[in-house]
Parts: structure tokens; C-alpha cells; sequence
DNA sequence: AATGAATGAGTTTTCATTCAT
DNA sequence: AATGAATGAAAACTCATTCAT
């Protein structure tokens, strides 16, 4: 290994280093609340130093929800590649994975759908906007190519692709949000997993050709 | 009429005054970037009164929200009394009336969605948190009695019907979030009418029992 | 009695009506924290209307001082008068009538000795500074008019009787606001009483010529 | 001299900087007719900048009369110490002190002692507070220390030694505001240097045994 | 590369006071 | 005389970001 692969690498654990303290702050008090003083502290480094990896708060914020994407998007392709089983059943996968992501990180990817909001759109860098973009491109890409093969193979109804993949995805994000909101609101208990199953039993029950 | 309910009727417009001077500059600026200042100007009165009718910014905004939950909830019941139509059809008038209402107030309504957030209900008095819960409540138990009709009368599948009243709301929530975040990123047009028409073809296709 | 005289009356009633809601709510926060509006509150009244009979907050403030000031000074008055007890017996009668004074009521008593404060003084009006300035004088002619009589008498040592005056009325309010402050600083009960006697038994040992 | 070391003074230097400029302007206009921009202005430096190194105005001000009562006491403490003068030359001292303490810096003594005041005392953190508490328990047992030995040695009447100690700082108080207000209502000279002597000297005759 | 002290623009909010009714 | 809605000036304070070291 160079020496100057040695410093890419140790570049990408201070990255990381930075995100993972970033996640903590934000998910603890949002993105308005938190400072950058205390994401550095979080990090044992100076708030200048953040500056050296991320352009401002708002990249170092939506960097975080990239990463989750980008994960999310890794699972899916896991699924789509699998030869064995049928559109249906990769439906069914696709909702488990949905399900663990949620649990295994909720606080990002609530920020994660809260990013689609103009006003946090609008004050991103045009790089990081791009790999917004193409990341999320991406993810609903995925879905995309589950959901063609459902049609093309005449299991799911005869719905443009695209279309489907955004309402897998909205529902998504929809539920995760609302039952979030009501479990915030009437301190309610997490009902984000049975409600994204039965979500999911009905999305995938109204997707499919009735004989 | 005497001069009090004169001057209740009064306060009442000066308050809406200054939500519709309010739902303009939120719109156009984004929460963070509306000031109290500008939201004075548009309605013509100094910041200083603004206060004696909003106890803060983040109660103004809400109160926006409150306002269109409560006309939204209002529209549904209309359709819950009629007499002639079954579940199904109900369902389909909801659906219409949601995109109506998209169609009428998208950015209020955006906002609405996004209320759905820790950072903001943290924020709020105990009152208008209060008068949140209670709207909400009589929104999701408008979208139920529907529900619990087709479950009632077999046509819907059985599952608890405050569940899928909470999947009609995510759903219609993360198309809207959804489908406006794709505009922004990708400069698309704006898909939000086909994609609810769409979501909730499936859902009420989902929805139904099966021969 | 005649129109005018009764309305005489009812204007002084009304000014009394504001001065004891504005103690209420002075000794309640303090200065700065108290509001004109709440001060009409208690009055049962409107803020505009306060500004009927006191030019601002601060005359209004000064007022209940100044009050008390005339209040004193005429309990001293009396004592001067009393033909049967010399010099000493009189300054004892002083400290229980300071005594007596600062039970009945040591809020505004100790706002009284807190005016004493460049801050206060120069935001007043010519006429209210004219009139404090007066009661004040009257205070202080008749605390000497008994320390003179002392010296005359040969029973007090031979100071100036004014800079005598003024020891006995720095003292008293030394002793209010400093064991006050101890008071608050470490939650000790309240010494004032105590401190006071001893504080004039030295000082009427101090005076006293020795044989 | 280490890195750390030059860091530290330069932090208490700036410290230092600030309280210089905040006196000034708390000295010219009165705590709340200064403003913290005019300070930063006066120092040099940027109204952010003063945050850094203390919390809020109310901190601000207060650290100047910590600072000036710990200098106070630093000084009678010197006066303990010496052996060969009695409790009665040692009052003399202190006496002495007082009017050079007054003379030096009046008017930051005079915020001392209007800091006794409930409203202000309320708005300090919990460690200004015990910060002043200390310090001001401090001066008074240092004053306590004398008086004791006085009473040890059966000069001083035989009275508890903190409440003589409480009214010999209540006396310096009470006659350094009181003095200063007949200045500011009278345009008189001031005569605090006097009044003082005189209070000390009738105090310590009422302070000592007569035989 | 890392630091962290300094910046200073920017905004909410308060409240004494006024004045049309 | 009384009202009370409206005013608007005024100021404390925060915090993302910079840059000299």
C-alpha cells in the first residue's frame, strides 16, 4: 500500500469519523438545533476541521441521508440478482428490507424523507445536489426494474414501472413519517413495522392482475 | 349585532390577514427564511401586532397547518354522510378530494406533511399541540368510519381499519412529499395528480376482498 | 359637597386603586420585569388609562416611594412633636417607628432605598424629581431636627447635626438592603428586625456624649 | 513558559479587556441603558466575542463587583495580619480602606451594592452566584475576624461579632449609595469621604466598652 | 492537517406608549 | 374618562463559517 493510499484511507475514516458523530447530534436534536460545535465535540476535533471534509452543515446533514441511500439501494440490487424467485416474492423481500433499515437506523432515514423539502434542497451545492440525484435515481431504479419484471411477466398490473416504484417509495416514506408523527404526537407505541407490513400486503395485493 | 360580536368578527379577519400574508411568504421563502418582518409587511401591520395574534413564529406556521387539516377533515365528512354510495365510491370521492385539495393549497399542504416532525412539535405550546392532536385525530377518524364501512360490509379486506386509515394518510403524505421532491431535484413536471390517481387505484385495489 | 369636589375624590381614589396594583406587581418582579399591562390588570383597568394619571412607568414607580417617604416622615413628625422626652428617648421612638415601617411593608421600602440610583434618577420627570427631592428634604429636616436637639442638649456629641441625619438614614437603608440581600443570597430568615435594633443602639452609643 | 500557559493569560487578558470596557460603559450609562454592542465597541472586539468568555449580560456586570469584593477583601485581610496594632486601630484601617476603595473605582462600588437586589440576583447561573456568594461571605468574615478580636479583648460591647460585622458593611454601603443620591438629587458635592468618617468614628464610639 | 478564537450578520421578541373610538 | 388594539424601536444573543497560527 503507498503512502498515498494510506492517506485516502485514513481521509475516509476521519469522513466517516465526522458522519457518525453528525448522525448522533442531528438525531438528537435536528438539524436546526444542533451546532456544529457539538458534532465536532462529539468527534474529539476542532469545528474547523469539519470544514475540511464538508462544505457547510447542510452537506454534511444530507451526506448522511446519501449514505443511507446508497445502502438501502446496495440491498436492493442484493434482491433484484437473486435468479431464483419471481417479482412477487422479490416484493416481499424488498419489504423486509425496508423494515430492517428502518430499524436498524429510523433517525436517518426520517431525515432522509424529510430532505424532500424545498427549502433544504435549495441551499445545497450543485455537486452534492448531483450525487443526491443520481443516488436517489438509483434507489428508484431498483424498485424499477422488481416492478418490470412483475409486469413484463403479467403478475402485476399493467401500470407504467416508474410509476409503481414511486408509490412503493412514497408509501414508504409515508409511513415511516406519519406513524412517526403520531408516535411523537399521542405517544403512541412504534407501530412503523406492522403498519409498513400491512402497507406493503396491501400495496402488493393491489399491484397484482386478478383472474 | 352588537358591538362585541362586532369586534370578535373583527379579530377573527385580522388573524386571517395575517395567515394569508403568513401562507405567502412561507411559501415563497421556506420556514427558516421567512421572517416575522416580511410576514408583517405582507400584511400590512407591524411585527410587533403579529404577537398579539400568534404567540411565536413556529405557532403561526402551524396554525396554517391546522387550518387546512380542519377543511380537509370537513370535506371528508361530507362525503362519510352521503347516503347513496358504498365504501368503494366513498373512497374514490376521497381520493378526488385529496387531489383537489393538492390542487388548491400544494405548498400549505407540503407543510403540513413536513409538520410531521420531532424538531417542530417539540416547539409547540401544549395548546396548539393540543388543537394538532385533535384535528389529526378527526381527520384519521373520518378516513376509519369509510373503512370500517367496507370492512362492515365485506367488501374491504379485514384488517383493523385504523391501520388502514393510517396507510391511506401515509400514502397520500408521501406522494405529495415524494413526488414534489422529484420536481425539485429533477426539475420534472409536477406528477402529484397521476401518481395519488395511481397510488390510490392500487390501494383501493389492495383494499378489496377478493372472489 | 360640590361636583367638583367629589370628582376630586374619585380621581384620587382611582390614582390609589393603580398605586396598590402597582406595588402588588412591582414587589411581585421588580422593576423591569413588570409590565404596564399587568399592573392595569390588577387594577381592573386599561394600560391607556394608567397613563391618565401617571406620565410612565417610571413616575408611577417613583410615586409608591415617595408615598411611603411622606408616609414616614410624618410618623417622625409626630415624635418631634412629643414635649415630655428628650433627644434620646426620641431617636429610640425613631428606630422602632424605622422598625415598625419596614414591617409593614418592606417591598416598597426596599424599591424606596433602591432608588437611590443614578440609573432611576435620571430618567425622571422635573416634577416628580421636584417632589421627591422635597419629601425627601422633609425626611431628613426631621430626623436633624432631633439630632439637633441632641447637641443642644449636650446629650449627643458635637457633629453637624445634617451629616448626623444623614448616618442615621444611610444606615437604615444599608441595614434594609444589605441584610435583604443576605436574605436572598442564602436563604437566612429575616435579620432585619434584629439588625436594626442593634444597629441603632451602636449608633445612639456612638452618639452619646461620655462622661 | 508552555504553549498552554501563554494561552491561559491570554484568555484572563482578554477577560480583563472586556470587564475594562464594560465598566466604562456600565459606568456612563447604567446597566440597562448600556448595551452589549457598545461594550464589544469600547473593547474592540465583536459583540460574538464577548459571549465567549461570559454568558449574558447580567454576568458581565456582576463579575465586575466579584471582582472588586474580592479586591476589597484581599485588602482587610492584609489589615488581619498585622500584629502589633489592636481590634480599635484595625477598625481605623478598615475605615481607611473603605474610603479608598470608594475613591478608586465609585462607581463600580456603587453596582456592588445595588446588586443587592432581588431582581437581579434572580437572573444570575447557579455558579456566578455561588461565585458571589463565597466571595461576599468572604469580606464579611474578614470584617468579622476583627470585630471578634475587639470583643476577645473586651473593647468592643459584647455583642454577636457578624452582626456587628453586618452592620459595619451595611453602614459602608448605606452611606456610600445614600450620599450618592442626595449628590445626584441636590447636585451637591459629594461628601461620601466625610460621611464616612463620621459614621465609622460615632460607630466605633458606640462599638467600644465604656468604663 | 488541525486548531479554535473571533467574527458579525441576522432575527425573534418584548413592551412602554399612543390615539382613534 | 376609558379603552385596548396597534405600534415599532430596540437589543440580546446565536452560531455557521473563517483564517491566522
Amino acid at each position: 500500500m503507498g503512502i498515498h493510499e494510506r492517506k485516502q484511507r485514513e481521509k475516509e475514516m476521519r469522513r466517516k469519523q465526522i458522519m457518525e458523530a453528525a448522525k448522533k447530534v442531528f438525531s438528537a436534536k435536528g438539524f436546526n438545533r444542533a451546532t456544529m460545535e457539538e458534532i465536532a465535540g462529539e468527534a474529539e476535533l476542532s469545528p474547523g476541521t469539519i470544514y475540511l471534509y464538508f462544505k457547510n452543515k447542510e452537506e454534511l446533514h444530507t451526506s448522511l441521508s446519501i449514505d443511507l441511500l446508497g445502502y438501502i439501494t446496495s440491498l436492493m440490487k442484493k434482491i433484484i440478482n437473486i435468479k431464483s424467485i419471481d417479482a412477487e416474492e422479490k416484493m416481499k423481500k424488498l419489504k423486509e428490507t425496508f423494515i430492517d433499515v428502518y430499524e436498524y437506523d429510523s433517525m436517518v432515514l426520517i431525515n432522509l424523507f424529510h430532505l424532500q423539502s424545498g427549502e433544504t434542497l435549495q441551499n445545497l451545492s450543485e455537486e452534492v445536489l448531483e450525487r443526491l440525484k443520481e443516488t436517489s435515481a438509483n434507489a428508484v431504479s431498483a424498485i424499477t426494474s422488481i416492478v418490470k419484471e412483475g409486469i413484463d411477466n403479467g403478475i402485476f398490473v399493467e401500470k407504467h414501472p416508474v410509476a409503481l416504484a414511486d408509490i412503493i417509495w412514497a408509501t414508504y416514506s409515508g409511513v415511516v413519517l406519519w406513524v412517526d408523527s403520531k408516535r411523537l404526537l399521542n405517544n403512541e407505541k412504534d407501530f412503523v413495522r406492522q403498519t409498513l407490513e400491512t402497507a406493503f400486503e396491501i400495496m402488493l395485493n393491489g399491484f397484482k392482475v386478478k383472474e
